[in-house]
DNA sequence: TAGATTGTTAATCGATTAACAATC
DNA sequence: TAGATTGTTAATCGATTAACAATC
C-alpha cells in the first residue's frame, strides 16, 4: 500500500486544489503544478511516482484521474465525517468554512456543553449534548474529531474520543494534548504559529 | 546574527513552553528537554548551540537564560503588537486564545466591517472599523497581523496590509493567500488539516 | 520527425542521530 | 575522584534537485 513520505502527504492538498480548478478532460503537466504550488517540476514527479501514479510522456497528468489517484490515496474517495467538539466561537466558526464538505468532509456532529446551545443548529447541524460524544462516535456518527474546546477539557474530550475508537483528532483547542500510539493527531496552536511567524518577520 | 533553519525554530516554542514551567533558577538537560518535547537530547543540544547558547557540562542548561535566549532569538524579548483582522465567530475566537499574552503577544487592534460589531469590545479591545486598518498599522498600532476574515476578502486585506508596511501574516482565512518577497507568511487552513489527517487515521 | 514532457538516476543538500571526548 | 551532561564529530538518513534518456 501507500508509504508516502510525511513531506509528500503535506504536498497532496496542494496538487489536489489545482486539479480541481483545470477543467474536465484537461491534462496538466509537473510544470504547471510546481508552478503553482511553489515546488521543483521534479518534485510533483517524485511525488506523483511515488502514488504509483503513471503520466504520459510528452503529454502530462490527466487531471481529472491524477485528483482521483490523490483522493483515494489521502483517504477521502469516501467522505469522512467529521464531529466538531465544542460550539463556542471556535467551533462554530470551523463549522462553517467553507471548502470543507467540498473536499469530502461532511459536518455530521458538534458537541456542546453549555444547555442553552443544545439544540440550536450551526452550519445545518443541530448541536448535541457533549455527554453523548463518546457514545456517538463508538456508533459511528463521525470519525474524525476536531477539538473547539476550551483548553482545560481538551485533554479530557480527547481520552473519551480514543476510549470510543476514533483514530483521527485536529486538535485547535489551546492546548497541547497526548494520544496513545495508532490515533493520528494534528495540533493547530496559534501562540506556536506566532512565535514562529515572529523569527521569520 | 541568527541563521537558525526552519527546523530549529519550528521546536524553539515547544522547549520555551517546557522551561517556562520549570521554576526559577533550576537548571534543565538536555534529556528533560528531549523527553518532554518528542526530540532526541542530540536534536536538543544541537538547537542551542545554534543559537550559541551554552550549558555547563555535567549540569545543564540554566532555565531562565536558556528561555530568555530563545525569546530573543524569536524576536518576543519585547512585546509584539497583533491586529486581529475579523471579528467574527473566528477573530472573537482567536482574540480570546489564552496564553498568547503570556507568550509576549499584545492583541492591540481588532478590526470588523459590521456597522453593529464596530465599537463592540472583545476580550478586552474594541472592535475599530475595517477601513481604517491600513492606516493604523502603517501607525504601528499594530506590527503581526492574523487574517479572520472571509475567503473572498483574505487577498484584498493582505494587499492593504502589505501595503501600509506589515511584514508578518497568520492568515487562518479558508482561502490561499500571495504576498511579495520579504513579507512573512503563515497560512492555517482546516481544509488541508483535515486531509493530511485522513491519511494518517 | 520535432517538440514536449515523463520517469528515473545520480548528485546534492539539509536534518537527525549515535557516540564520545571534554569538563563541570 | 566518580557521575553527569555538554559540545561536537562522523555517520546516517531523508528529501530535493538537476539532468537526461525514454517515449508520447
Amino acid at each position: 500500500m501507500s508509504e508516502l513520505s510525511p513531506a509528500t502527504v503535506a504536498r497532496l492538498p496542494r496538487y489536489l486544489r489545482l486539479l480541481e480548478e483545470a477543467e474536465n478532460g484537461r491534462t496538466v503537466s509537473s510544470d504547471v503544478l510546481a508552478e503553482a504550488t511553489g515546488v521543483t517540476a521534479a518534485n510533483v514527479r517524485r511525488d506523483v511516482a511515488a502514488m504509483g501514479f503513471q503520466g504520459t510522456r510528452g503529454v502530462g497528468y490527466s487531471a481529472v484521474d491524477l485528483a482521483d489517484r490523490i483522493r483515494r490515496e489521502l483517504g477521502i474517495d469516501k467522505r469522512r465525517k467529521v464531529g466538531i467538539v465544542g460550539a463556542g466561537n471556535l467551533g462554530t466558526a470551523l463549522a462553517g468554512y467553507s471548502g470543507v464538505a467540498r473536499r469530502g468532509f461532511d459536518v455530521t456532529a458538534v458537541y456542546d456543553v453549555d444547555p442553552k446551545r443544545i439544540g440550536q443548529k450551526v452550519g445545518g447541524t443541530e448541536i448535541r449534548d457533549m455527554a453523548g460524544v463518546a457514545g456517538d462516535s463508538a456508533d459511528g456518527l463521525f470519525d474524525m474529531a476536531v477539538l473547539a474546546v476550551p483548553a482545560p477539557s481538551a485533554q479530557t474530550v480527547a481520552n473519551q474520543l480514543v476510549s470510543a475508537g476514533i483514530k483521527s483528532i485536529l486538535n485547535f483547542a489551546p492546548a497541547r494534548i497526548e494520544v496513545p500510539e495508532g490515533v493520528a493527531l494534528r495540533q493547530v496552536d496559534l501562540s506556536y504559529e506566532l512565535q514562529i511567524l515572529s523569527y521569520y518577520g
